[in-house]
DNA sequence: GATGAATGAGTATTCATTCAT
DNA sequence: CATGAATGAATACTCATTCAT
C-alpha cells in the first residue's frame, strides 16, 4: 500500500477517535509509519487532508450503495435498498460515520458542498422520481433527501447505543418504516 | 450583568462562529471584557465551560418549550407545540443551534448525557404516553424522541439554507407532517 | 531588569552573532532566561522584535551623538563631533553595528524608514545648514547624509579589520578628512 | 542553456527578491525548471550555491569594468572609468546589487574573501599607483578602495530611490566628484 | 546525469492554565 | 474576587539534504 493510502487510513481512524482538532498531523504520520514531512507532500495542509478524506468517504458510500440498486426495482424498493445499504455501510464503517458527522457539523461544511457528491445526486434523482410518480410528498427533493439521511443517522446512532437490536431484521424494517412514513405521500 | 454571564454569552457566540477548538479562552475573556484569569475562576477548565454552556442551552430550550404546552391539550397538540417551539427556538438562537450540533457530534457527548436533560425527559414522557394511547408507533420511546429531534434539526438546517420558506406557516406545517407521519402509528 | 529588556539585549547579541534568520526565537528566550511564550507577549512576531530592535538602536545612537554637539560650535565642528561620536558608538557597540548593517540591507528597509529616525533628521538639518552657508556641496541633503553614513561604516569596518589603528587619533582624523573632503564645497 | 546556468540565474533572481534565507532551494529548482535533486549535484550545499553566485558576480563586474579602462589613460581617467562602469553595472544589474549587499553584510563575508577577487585587486593596483604618484591621499590602499566602493553603493542606492536623476550625466559627474574629492590628495 | 519522493530536525507561534499581586 | 503577566508544552508546516530508481 502506498504512503498516501496509509496516511488516509490512519487519519480516518485517529480523527474518528479523537476528533480532527485533537489529532496532530505528526501523530498521524507516526502511526501511519511515514515521515512527518511526507504527509504535507500529499496533502498540502491539514484542512486539505480532512476534505479529501470526506470526499473519499462520500464516494465510497456512493459506490457501495449504488451497486446494490438493481434496474428493475420499483421506486420503493430502490429507496429501501438505498436506505438499508446506507445503514449497513455506516454500521460497518464506524470510523467513517463518526468522522462524517464531525465534518458535516463543522465550518467546513454547507449545503453546496453536500450537493456536489454523487451519493447525494443519486438520492436526489430518486426523490424527484418519487415525487413525479405521486408516491412521495410534494416537497423540495433536497428536503426529502436530507430527511432520509437524518433518519439513517438517527438509526445508526440508536443501534450503536443499543447493539442488541443491530442484528434484528424486524427492528431494521421498523426503522425503515419510520423513514418511509415520513416521506411517502 | 455579572462576569460569569458575560463569559458564557461571549463563549457561545465565538464557539458558534469558529468552533470551540478554534476559539481561545483568552479571546473569549477579551471579547467579554473580563480578565484572562477570571474565566478559570468560574470554569475551572475550558471543557467545563463547554459543558456548562451545553447544559444551560438544554435548560433554556426546556423552559421555552415547556412553557408553551398547556394542560388541556391532546397528545398530538402537545407534540405539535413541542415541535414548533423547538423549531422556533433553534431558528431564533442560531448560535445555540450551531453550538449544540457541534457539541452533540463531539466526543463530549453520548446518549447518557443526552438523557439527563429535562428537555429530553419531558419529550420521553410525551412519547411514552403516545405509545400507551396507541397513537404512536410501538417503538422504544428514546428512538421516537431522537427521531423527532433529528427532524427538527433537518428542518432548521433546511430553513437556514432556504430562508424564503422560513416565514411560511404552510411550509412549516408540512415540515411537521414529515415528522408526525414518521412516528404516528 | 524586566523581561522585555532581557529579550531585547539577548536578541541583539544573538542576531549579531548569527544573523536574525539563523537565530530561533526559542533560543533568544532561553538565553534571556525567560519562557518561550513571553517573547510573543512583548513582540507579537519575530519581525516586530527585529524592527523594535532597530528603532531602539537608532534612538540610542541619536541620544549618544546629540548629547555631544554643543551649542556654540561651528558647522564643521558639529559635523566633526557627529562623525566622531558615530564612529565611536559603532566601535563600542559592535553588536549594534553588525545588526544595523544586516537590517539596512534586508527587505525590512528602505529610505522612508530611514528618514523617520531622529538621528537622520538631525543629520539632515546639519547638511541643510552647511549647504545654505555655502560650506557643503550643493547637492540633495539626503545624499550628503548617506555619504557621511557610508563613510562612517567604511571607517568602522576598516578599523575592525585593522584594530592596530583603532586607538590612533591621527588616523581617525585622516578618516574624517576623507569624509569631509567628499562633502565640503 | 544548461541546468547549472538556469539554477544560478533563478537563484540570483529569487535571492534578490526575497533574500537567501527566505528562498528555498526547492523553489529555485522549480522556477528554474529543473529537478529538486540536480541542484545538489551542481552545488553540494545551499551555502556553496550562494558563494559561487557571489564569486561569479564579482567576476562579471571585473570583466565589465576592466574592459573599459584603456591603456593610455591617466590615473584619474582610469579611476573615473572604473567608478562609472561600476555604477552602471550596478544600476543595470539590480538583482546582483541587492544580492551583493546582502552577501557582504552576512556572516559569509570578511575582508579576506573580499581581497581575493580580481575586481578588488585591480582596484588596489590603481589605488597604489595613485598614492605613488602623489595624486591620492597617503592612506592604506585597501581603505581607499573600500571608500570608493562604499561611495558607489551610496550613489546607486540614492539613484534607485530618486530615479529622476539616473539619466542625468551632470548629476553623475557630481556623484563622482564626491568620491574623487574624498580620496584625492 | 536526472528525477522527485522521502526524511526528520527545526521554526514561529498558539494556548490552556497558573499565580503573584 | 480580579487582573494579566508568565509558563512551556504542543502544533502545523518548512526545508536542506539524501537516495532509490
Amino acid at each position: 500500500m502506498d504512503r498516501k493510502q496509509k496516511v488516509m487510513i490512519t487519519a480516518r481512524k485517529l480523527f474518528a477517535e479523537n476528533g480532527f482538532y485533537s489529532t496532530a498531523t505528526a501523530k498521524v504520520a507516526k502511526e501511519a509509519g511515514v515521515s512527518n514531512g511526507i504527509l504535507f507532500h500529499y496533502f498540502s495542509t491539514k484542512d486539505i487532508l480532512i476534505q479529501e478524506l470526506y470526499n473519499d468517504l462520500k464516494y465510497r458510500l456512493f459506490k457501495y450503495t449504488a451497486d446494490q440498486i438493481y434496474k428493475g426495482a420499483t421506486l420503493k424498493e430502490s429507496i429501501y435498498t438505498l436506505w438499508l445499504a446506507s445503514l449497513e455501510w455506516n454500521m460497518e464503517n464506524p470510523e467513517d460515520f463518526v468522522f462524517m458527522r464531525q465534518f458535516e457539523n463543522s465550518h467546513y461544511f454547507n449545503e453546496q458542498i453536500y450537493g456536489n457528491h454523487r451519493f447525494v445526486q443519486m438520492s436526489l434523482e430518486l426523490a424527484e422520481k418519487g415525487i413525479d410518480q405521486g408516491i412521495l410528498k410534494k416537497l423540495p427533493p433536497m428536503l426529502l433527501v436530507q430527511t432520509m439521511s437524518g433518519m439513517v443517522e438517527t438509526s445508526v446512532t440508536y443501534l450503536k447505543a443499543h447493539p442488541e437490536n443491530a442484528a434484528n431484521q424486524d427492528f431494521k424494517d421498523k426503522l425503515f418504516e419510520l423513514a418511509w412514513d415520513a416521506i411517502k405521500k
